[in-house]
DNA sequence: GATAGTCCTGGACACTCGTCCAAATCAATT
DNA sequence: AATTGATTTGGACGAGTGTCCAGGACTATC
């Protein structure tokens, strides 16, 4: 189980990317070894030889995803010179594509899962924590008044407006990248 | 079914009741009818001489605790005199309470589902856009500044936020507070 | 070429699911 | 008391589920 050859990694990692890709098309529950097996192009028994279960296959997926889609997303913002330049950049980026964006659905399925999975929501938490913690050094770091309060709640909000966009394709952004500006506003005395 | 006898409806009641309270336990998809007919001391069978399916059930469930949940918890906070006094009420009041709310895990449960039921989104979407429209008269109203940027910003934050504490029980809402205030500040000239 | 270890196949197992229905029960009217 | 309609029962049906396993295939080592 531990070192695995180049040949059994390669269908391991066919079934986990297939299980990922089926979270946000057929939700969390819907996620079965038969459909994984179909979309992975294999035996419906081989699943068990390489991943213990289909939760532990479902949290594997998720985890991954969720890791990868925070560091792409977010972090790649943190390049720009200005913070309110930033969240404008990273906010209409996440409202440019599909409302529907896979990413964004397997982020939901999978927030919402680890209420009812203890090892799922630790590994979530991780990456949201350290999501925060992040953000709260860059706008220290470019002198945001109150960089605890920003990053607390330009996560929160951004959370939150994204899955009420998955509802409601219209939704406009600006509104909320007006009322996030003042909070990420560095102070007066910065260079 | 449009007009229902007492008994009858009275043994819906049950039955739509353990639902919703089974929602938040066990999860969307786990709500089935065995389970639903044990929590309401009902025969399986009569579940479906009440309510057409499982889907519509769990649909009419909770599109009904949702509109109940919006009109308890944030429009009693509105009666407030001041707009950054009733943001903190709002927020402090939301996590007096369980972390592991029913309420509010139903409506993340509810949230996810709605991505793969049409009727549920447009149900839930409706409640939101009202919640929002609320907000927006009534800062208007007590002169905020931007009360559409506070509206869309403050819906978005706790919802995210309040999804973000289900998995950490200890996130401390006092940043987010801070973060919002500014928000939702009067104008200067308003009396 | 034989052997050993890894990987894969196909099918079985016991279970739960949503849905349906004929028959039994109940309530109220005639 | 008989009849009628609404309500409830208990069980059945087929489909789908997670998991397991005996064997076949494949690959690298001796």
């Amino acid at each position: 189980m531990n070192a695995v050859p180049a040949a059994g990694a390669s269908t391991r990692e066919k079934i986990i990317e297939a299980a990922a890709s089926l979270i946000p098309e057929v939700g969390w529950g819907g996620v079965t070894s038969r459909r994984v097996a179909e979309r992975a192009g294999v035996n419906p028994g081989v699943i068990h030889y390489h991943v213990g279960s289909i939760s532990e296959l479902r949290r594997i997926a998720a985890a991954g995803k969720i890791r990868m889609f925070f560091l792409d997303r977010i972090n790649g913002a943190l390049s720009q010179q200005d913070p309110t330049v930033a969240v404008e950049l990273i906010l209409r980026s996440l409202c440019a594509g599909d409302s529907h964006d896979p990413e964004l659905l397997l982020l939901y399925e999978s927030l919402v899962a680890a209420n009812r999975d203890a090892q799922l929501r630790t590994d979530i938490a991780a990456s949201l924590s350290q999501l925060r913690r992040q953000l709260h050094d860059w706008f220290a770091e470019q002198g945001v008044a109150h960089p605890l309060a920003a990053a607390v709640t330009l996560t929160a909000a951004i959370d939150g407006f994204l899955l009420q966009r998955t509802l409601d394709p219209d939704l406009d952004p600006t509104p909320l990248i007006e009322g996030l500006a003042p909070l990420v506003k560095r102070r007066p005395g910065h260079l």
